[in-house]
DNA sequence: CTGTTAGCGCATTCAG
DNA sequence: CTGAATGCGCTAACAG
């Protein structure tokens, strides 16, 4: 007759495996803790062993991290995880952090700063080991905050203007060229921008870049825009509904150049054919035919892969070591498809 | 003369507010569990209110998890973020968790379910109140593991043969009919099926749903392949490089339907001119101009928000409360594009 | 090399 | 209505 309807399988504790193995629970602790070589007679070693993997015992990581302040998490905040550009993002530090035997804890800011703060917060108190964050504005009083706390930190994809925490971006200034340089390369001259929030330093410099390499063409039109395929669309159509449109369009990312394409179709015209279209990012479905989206690659794995690398560095490395910030800025590629082509006028 | 190159600023514990409020920590306990209005004195629930707002205060959630076997944390794992699928599902998700006070923790199987388990295995030690749960494979010993520990679940987006656990999908048989029909409305007959996993059953149900529209039409091609674009694509292609191809072909992801428009484009076939492509989720890039999806509507986001109700019903639920499992089926939506077209000959 | 003793921060009996 | 004591499961000095 077992009374017992939610079956609440007593998991083993520590204090099991002890006596089990005719030892006590600090003894066990340390056979956990001090990375199984040390001091420590073979045979009771042996002894633990048998009783941890007889019990199938496993430590509480709530009971770890309790007394040990540290709970092998660590928490990613992201701006808004729907945007085409997150998964791969997402998908290289979660396989990154598994891989190292943390668990990763995902927030999303949806842009706000206050939900931002909100979520790091929250991920401050659930004692995180370490956060990546994809920061939704310049300043840096977030990162103070997690700071002060003894959570380290890496910022990923978007730097601030001050280096304030160990960084992993692409290079948006060279590749804001490098995509304006290609559609001059065909011969536009008529071009305009799609710019992002220039709160966003990857996107001031994406506009930076424009401006370097427009600057000899006076009054190119830069319309801002929320980075959203609806953004991008908007923007897109309020540039191309005049008398005479540009010709070449860059778009600071493929997202918003998504946006971009349909606003085409929206007022009939024809890529590349009437207008080139060029993003940043290297988004997966930019390669599909029907979109063959001409773009900067930010080769998000990597760049998340790298962020989670310099993360678990700074959580493992002894106490007191400080080391200065380092910002890691990758190449930025160009990867020419069919969405760019010479102007037909 | 600051001592403290990590400032570790001590966060106020209970025992502080305890004291600043001249109670115990057992009464500032009650103020923080027994719904903020039973038996207390009007003075010290002041004192206690006081204290707590001038300390700002905020219980650790890992001593509060040890001590009640529960952290206000929920786990999700998905067979792979990387799918276009995924973004809405997990961004619902963690909008309704957040909402509702809980934190999201993340984990990506990659379809395979010996990582699943593991993932599972880990989300229980860390003592998640619930898991959403979208099953790689159709045996369910996973969720029986859960169950065991007392760990709520609900199943999102993929359902299991039996009706092990709350579930949350989509109509397959009804899309898959659909979708078949919507084909043969437009009069193709030579038609093929590009299918996932039959251990997946929302794929096998969409592959039925195939069969039953088309029972006429004796010998129809069905290629299995893995829900990735390069799944369809490689599917796609064995399909179309043959001496007479179909006219239409039903893929049961959009995932891989994409894979599919690149087989078309690889092998010089123009859609829907040559060939008719449905598929099955409404990913966002399906509306993009030049892709143009015909597909069936999965309603993730939808879906997720459902699961996640469900779930916290479950987890709020009195210890006692024994209910059966729910399965909700939403509705299966024809959504007609441009990849759809009549055959020409 | 192993055991003893204290916590980590909070919740939960029980008394009073 | 509030306080005192105990435990959640583990780690961390310090002894021995």
């Amino acid at each position: 007759m077992q009374e017992d309807a939610s079956p609440e399988h007593r998991r083993p504790t520590i204090k099991d495996v002890a006596e089990r193995a005719g030892v006590t629970k600090a003894t066990v602790s340390k056979y956990l803790n001090r990375a199984h070589g040390y001091a420590m007679a073979a045979s009771t070693r042996e002894r633990i062993r048998a009783a941890i993997q007889e019990l199938d015992f496993q430590p509480s990581p709530l009971a770890r991290g309790l007394s040990r302040s540290a709970t092998s998490t660590i928490g990613l905040v992201v701006a808004d995880i729907r945007s085409q550009f997150y998964p791969d993002l997402v998908a290289s530090i979660q396989t990154a952090a598994e891989a190292a035997g943390y668990t990763l804890v995902l927030g999303s800011s949806g842009d706000d700063p206050g939900r931002e703060l909100d979520i790091i917060r929250s991920m401050a108190h659930r004692r995180v080991d370490g956060v990546v964050l994809v920061a939704v504005r310049s300043e840096s009083d977030h990162i103070e905050y997690l700071r002060r706390r003894g959570i380290q930190i890496v910022l990923a994809s978007r730097d601030l203007p001050d280096l304030v925490a160990d960084t992993v971006v692409v290079d948006s200034l060279a590749g804001g060229r490098a995509a304006t340089r290609h559609l001059r390369s065909l011969g536009h001259t008529r071009l305009a921008h799609v710019a992002g929030e220039a709160t966003v330093k990857p996107f001031a410099d994406r506009a930076r870049g424009f401006a370097l390499e427009t600057a000899d063409l006076p009054g190119l039109p830069v319309e801002v825009a929320t980075s959203t395929i609806e953004g991008g669309r908007a923007a897109a159509r309020s540039l191309l509904d005049v008398a005479s449109p540009p010709t070449g369009i860059f778009f600071a990312s493929d997202t918003m150049a998504l946006g971009g394409l349909m606003a085409c179709a929206d007022l009939g015209l024809r890529v590349p054919d009437d207008v080139s279209v060029a993003g940043f990012d290297n988004v997966t479905v930019g390669q599909l035919p029907g979109i063959g989206l001409t773009t900067i690659d930010s080769d998000a794995a990597r760049v998340g892969e790298r962020a989670t690398e310099l993360l678990l560095e700074r959580i493992l490395a002894p106490a007191g070591a400080t080391t200065d910030p380092v910002l890691i800025t990758r190449p930025a590629e160009l990867v020419v498809r069919t969405s760019t082509a010479p102007p037909r006028d």
